[in-house]
DNA sequence: TTTAGCACTTGACCTCAAAGAGTGCTAAAA
DNA sequence: TTTTAGCACTCTTTGAGGTCAAGTGCTAAA
């Protein structure tokens, strides 16, 4: 990219980017006085209606009625975006400020992605999202099993990530503390390291069999496990400020919002979107490019979070189409770039094996 | 109570009831010649009109305007519900159906409780809501202490009440496998059986005493033990069905939503609102006599799901303040009585040492 | 290629009158 | 004493009509 004109003249593109930031700033249409009032560029209201008329039938602009402004149009969007994107994909400054917000008591991080989506919530005004994605190829590092009482036990489950579960595991029979320790050592021994779909039927049938007479420990303990597994697989979606996309005209159709809120509280949609990214650093999705149907006038701005080159989570924001992008990405950017400094200690940026070489612009 | 007229007429109570219900239903105000329609009563419009006005001296009733019809007021919702609350207090049929739909996968309480709150949501059409409260006096039953890598070890504590906690701990420097098996001995013959307040410096020093060179795995373990007091202190609250709050008027008001949304996600508030119940029954907030400014034009229904005589979660509904209360109370009782005896095994209603009582409607 | 000017279109907003719903009150009926 | 019919009154809702301002497209001149 970086010199790739998109096709339009100099003068188009000024144009064109006055018109996105007076929509996004006022939610109106944007008439072509304004735009010579603004002084960035030093012609008449006729030039630009005439180069206005040239950008709507480029597909950049649009007009709600005749006599009406002009709006970005989807692809207008996504052209101010990409050149955007070019501008902040390596900012890295101002984030001591963030830093310090996000340093309260974070230590899980958990804590630290629901409290990143509240600070981008409130940075941007828009709504934040963090997500624990869909994580495939989980596997056990460590167990360890406790005993509650005779009929209970929980076990503590360490995986490949670092992150550690717990699942409260009763069984059918009462148990003695001797076959609890023997089961821990056969699970740690035959389970670790295996995916979700390589623990099969004569794996745990082979432990039953080591098991003996305290067979009856294996199943339930099996389906914990594979509990953890799936949870960890499907993610955790969390908001915060859901109220801010009320301060947004965009928003007062009460059945568009309603579908909305119903899809963002579904989950699934919204983390099938994030888990798969198309870029690892910041990802933009304009109205209809987002596969969900209903966020058709929204827009969804996430970046995964990275630690050792595997995505441990996504923070972003959600909100209109016409989104306030310049102050979004740049937000986002800084508070991934804050997390990934937190959760990896110094060497935040570490020279990816498979991630497709350099990112400096 | 039950024979209680409340100082009113047989006649006013079923216009009363009447207008409750056609205001619930229809949203709008109710005039005399609706309810002659119905007739649940013999007599003309004109009767009718004598009898509202009066209920409205009286404080049941509202008139929006001179030529509307009339409104209950929050005394006559508070006067509907009191019957309702009599009439389903006991309820405890058709309660297989909710059982069912309960008990996929459900093996923690939490999971249950999400679940019973988007049941509560979908089956009334409002806002459900799942708590797990605020539970004072928790103590630690049991530790354990798993160790990831040398300078990483995870938490395990079960509480008073049964729940497993874990919490990872980053320690200052290296450790051996000794240092932390003698931790562990120590923390749960010291800090079991202690609520958090109990947990004072004496008790810290004499452990960093105890664990002599090692000392300095005691604070960062005491932290972890003092953050998940704090967690379950807090309580976790979950919405669901946030969307069909739209569906009524009463949210049409883009400020008032906005500002609803905003206290239901700061969480606090409504917290302490339903961790102290008046009742371990069902209970029914109708708009100013919640204490949260906010909810004024709201209702909120609720009951704490109890285990052993412990509160230990909470399920409710919140909508606006012409709520079907006949519905969500119904609805409330049967999946709250479905959820204790599912956690409860057997034995689901215990002899109350002080619920007074049977409960076979 | 740019600009000035003008006719035209369109949604936003206001006013006004009519319609409709529901009341309170009075006087008659039960 | 209670209920009912009838009527005048009040207040909101709705829709038509008209004005206004914004902004455009187009033409002709610079």
């Amino acid at each position: 990219m970086g010199n790739y004109t998109g096709g339009l003249s100099e003068r188009k593109k000024l144009i064109l980017k006055a018109v996105v930031e007076a929509h996004i700033e006022g939610g109106e249409p944007v008439g072509s006085k304004y735009i010579v009032q603004s002084n960035l560029l030093s012609c008449s209201s006729a030039t630009i209606r005439n180069e206005m008329a040239e950008l709507e039938q480029l597909g950049y602009l649009e007009q709600p009625h005749t006599s009406a402004g002009r709006v970005p149009s989807e692809l207008g969007y996504r052209f101010y975006v990409d050149s955007l994107v070019e501008q902040y994909a390596n900012t890295t400054r101002d984030i001591v400020r963030i830093n310090q917000l996000l340093k309260a008591k974070m230590s899980e991080l958990d804590q630290i992605l629901e409290t990143a989506s509240k600070l981008a919530s409130s940075l941007t005004n828009y709504t934040g999202i963090a997500i624990k994605p869909k994580v495939s190829s989980v596997t056990m590092a460590k167990f360890e099993l406790v005993s509650i009482d005779n009929r209970n036990f929980a076990m503590v489950m360490i995986t490949s990530g670092g992150t550690v579960k717990t699942k409260k595991v009763k069984t059918p029979a009462a148990y003695s503390p001797d076959a609890l320790a023997r089961l821990s050592e056969l699970i740690n021994s035959q389970i670790c390291g295996l995916g979700a779909d390589m623990i099969t039927l004569p794996i745990i049938m082979q432990l039953e069999n080591d098991m003996a007479e305290n067979a009856f420990l294996v199943n339930p303990a099996i389906k914990a496990v594979y509990e953890v597994m799936n949870e960890l697989d499907g993610g955790e979606l969390r908001y915060s400020g859901l109220n801010r996309l009320l301060d947004y005209p965009e928003y007062s159709d009460t059945q568009h919002l309603s579908n909305l809120l119903g899809t963002l509280e579904n989950q699934d949609e919204i983390l099938e979107l994030v888990s798969d990214p198309q870029s690892d650093e910041i990802n933009v999705l304009i109205g209809s490019e987002s596969p969900v149907k209903v966020m058709n006038n929204s827009a969804l701005v996430f970046k995964p979070i990275k630690k050792n080159g595997r995505t441990v989570g996504v923070i972003g924001v959600i909100g209109p189409r016409r989104m306030d992008y310049k102050k979004v990405l740049k937000t986002i950017v800084e508070i991934g770039v804050s997390i990934s400094n937190m959760i990896d200690g110094e060497r935040a940026l570490k020279q990816g094996e498979d991630n497709g070489g350099d990112d400096n612009g």
